[in-house]
DNA sequence: GTCTATAATCGGATAGAC
DNA sequence: GTCTATCCGATTATAGAC
């Protein structure tokens, strides 16, 4: 009695898990406009009519989507930020942990940088009740560490807004990157070194005046 | 007998430039996909049938706005690269000039960030032709100035990459960054903040070491 | 839950008169 | 060069049988 339908969920939870994942892909590589519900249902080997009885409109889809890409992104991120580690070892941490989801979740990347650049339409409301606060949140802990001498006197929002853009393009522009590199992926290399580069450009930033 | 043309010519070059201008603004801001012909004729002032009179097909209009923000932006920045100048002061003329693109040109900055985002399909070989070799050549500028002693040994390509990701990011995450400054829009001083905290981490990166 | 069928709309593009 | 009219494929979404 309590078997079944608890089977049933978890093949459910597995179907839709299944639909969100190659929603994301397309999304990411064709755009909202540009990705096909009947596309979606395709690759994830069912009907569309059937995606939009799990689904029930291409928006509802899209707003999961996004829903996932914050969920992950902010679990990566969120236990950053109350440590109360030195600066340098707390900004190799996050800065690695962003590069890391760069490189692993490229697609959810680009989506939530789609909706961005696009103005936030459809999911501006989310990006400020859950991303925006976060990001104040981690410009306090800058300029605390900044009244408490630790580090220069860097603009901390710029120094964040930087740090996102750094990390954030090895997503974004990636397919500009390896036209630049001649490869044809990003390696575990390029993001080490990246990883290397950015470090010393923010930790020299950070330098007290002498 | 030679006038008329003459005349003629300028009217339809202007009457093309303007729907270029209302192109770009709409694929900015919805995306090539989601961006609708007779949505840009009707804001250019003009039927859809019209429209493709000049513009054969959307694509065509498409590549032709990519072209146009290739224009604008490689006149900007290719004058930069072979000045014989201090590593400090053209770094400070670079990243001002892609910074002020980025607040002047937002859109044109978006339309582009969109194709690298989507994979480039459209408008790939083009961005290997034009942008490509010219990234190169600033990468190898950087590792002149490393093999003179002019600057430390830093990673000439991920440097570059930082340097195009911070400037680049102030028209395609403006909407993210306004939230976080409960700001409507950015301001010339956001800007001329971004210019000193990207300097001073670009600056400081360069340093040698001791 | 899944399928067949279909509604309803929109989009890019073309034909041909003026 | 501009207009009216129209084609035709694609797309989201729904209805209803099984």
């Amino acid at each position: 009695m309590t078997v079944k339908p608890r089977r049933r969920l978890l093949d459910r939870e597995k179907l839709e898990a299944d639909i969100v994942a190659e929603a994301v892909r397309m999304f990411a590589e064709c755009g909202y406009e540009g990705t096909a519900v009947a596309a979606i249902a395709d690759n994830a080997g069912l009907s569309k009519q059937n995606l939009l009885y799990y689904f029930p409109t291409k928006q509802a889809l899209y707003r999961r989507v996004l829903d996932g890409v914050l969920d992950d992104w902010l679990a990566r991120m969120e236990s950053l930020a109350d440590a109360a580690q030195e600066p340098a070892d707390l900004l190799r941490a996050y800065i690695r942990a962003k590069l890391r989801f760069s490189r692993e979740q490229p697609h959810a990347s680009r989506v939530y940088a789609l909706e961005v650049i696009g103005g936030a339409r459809l999911y501006g409301e989310q990006i400020a009740r859950r991303v925006v606060p976060l990001l104040r949140k981690d410009i306090a802990v800058f300029e605390g560490w900044i009244a408490a001498g630790k580090i220069g006197p860097v603009n901390a929002t710029h120094l964040l807004f930087a740090i996102w853009a750094m990390t954030q393009s090895y997503a974004d522009f990636a397919a500009q990157m390896t036209l630049v590199l001649g490869r044809r992926q990003l390696q575990k290399r390029d993001f080490d070194e990246a990883e290397e580069t950015i470090m010393r450009m923010v930790l020299a930033a950070l330098a007290r005046p002498a």
